[in-house]
DNA sequence: CCATTTGCCTATAGGCTTTAGGAAAATGCA
DNA sequence: TGCATTTTCCTAAAGCCTATAGGCAAATGG
């Protein structure tokens, strides 16, 4: 009986793998276990349940997302970052669809707390330190950017945007210089 | 043997009802034949599968979306406009979360063609004509409300924007002035 | 080198989806 | 009204998924 040498590790990203592959829905242990020619109860030794794996598999989203964050912000400021923290986004989503949708899986509030989402919530905010935001500004501003960042992806990951004119990248960049603009000219009630 | 009196309609009104109470996830023909103490089997004389039935509830919820929006434009224009069919968005994924996600699930392109979705993108142009955009800054314009609103909603679902302040009313009030101002200062690159 | 831990297995049970085929209730037409 | 047809709901069964219990063999370490 020689081992297949499983770790929660390997098992964890090969799930982001299948995610990527054939969509976050579709990552099962039963798809996890055929991939590594293993029975399914084998890999209950590394993983508590389902529940589990998905988890894992959005923490390590998280950890990707933050990363390519951190380093896209280094250097930048203003619109430059802005920008830069927005492609990240849509970049990511776009390479990595399954662990996007992976990366907004439904977290308990403590692990959701000790995740990147923090990191990524910081670097927001340091985004926004190039516009002349006071509270309760900026987290409104922060609460924006999520959303529409967010919105956005999800929608053109969904289809919403291709097949029409003008195509996405277009409007991209024009939703990301309206967001400059409305940053710079502090929105008036 | 009396018989439930199935119909399709109602079988995807209890489902919409099931999706609100326990999730669009838990909506499954199980379930749905329990709460209605009939086998599983006989649903399958009503709705061709469980992908059919999740359908049927999307359909159903975008309607009902499309109708508050329709509703809720008549006699306004600008941001009055602009503000009511924002309110309708997140009053409805509010008060039916389940129905909303389900307004989210993915339909074969002609089944989205013959959806209520078409109403409610027309009526995104509907608002928009009361700023003064021409195309393809229309397009944009559309994309950019749709991701804002869906985004923020989906976020605020999740549980985003509970227990920090300032309180989720605060920032959507917030983000629909500054959608106004800046459709109004028409945006430049 | 042997005891312990670890990794993977078989067996089993329960839940969800889907299809096939059957019987009783409702319907409709002569 | 009576009988044929259609419709509704059923039982049975197969396939795939999660999850637990208990066992044997491989790795590890004193």
């Amino acid at each position: 009986m020689v081992r297949a040498g499983l770790t929660t590790g390997r098992l964890v990203r090969a799930g982001a793998e299948l995610a990527d592959e054939a969509g976050f829905d579709q990552v099962t242990l039963s798809a996890l276990a055929r991939r590594f020619d293993v029975k399914v109860a084998s890999l209950y030794s590394h993983l508590r349940n389902s529940h589990d794996l998905r988890s894992r598999i959005a923490l390590l989203a998280l950890e990707e997302l933050a990363d390519r964050a951190a380093d896209a912000l280094a250097g930048r400021a203003g619109k430059d970052a802005l920008g830069a923290f927005a492609d990240v986004y849509r970049d990511y989503a776009r390479e990595h669809p399954g662990r996007y949708t992976a990366a907004r899986y439904r977290l308990d509030p403590e692990t959701a707390a000790a995740s990147a989402g923090v990191r990524i919530a910081q670097m927001t905010r340091a985004v926004l330190r190039g516009y002349d935001l006071s509270e309760p500004d900026q987290t409104h501003a922060v609460r924006l950017l999520g959303s529409v960042f967010h919105g956005y992806v999800d929608l053109e990951s969904a289809g919403g945007f291709s097949h029409s004119a003008p195509d996405s990248q277009a409007s991209w960049t024009w939703i990301v210089d309206a967001l400059d603009t409305l940053l710079r000219t502090r929105p008036t009630p």
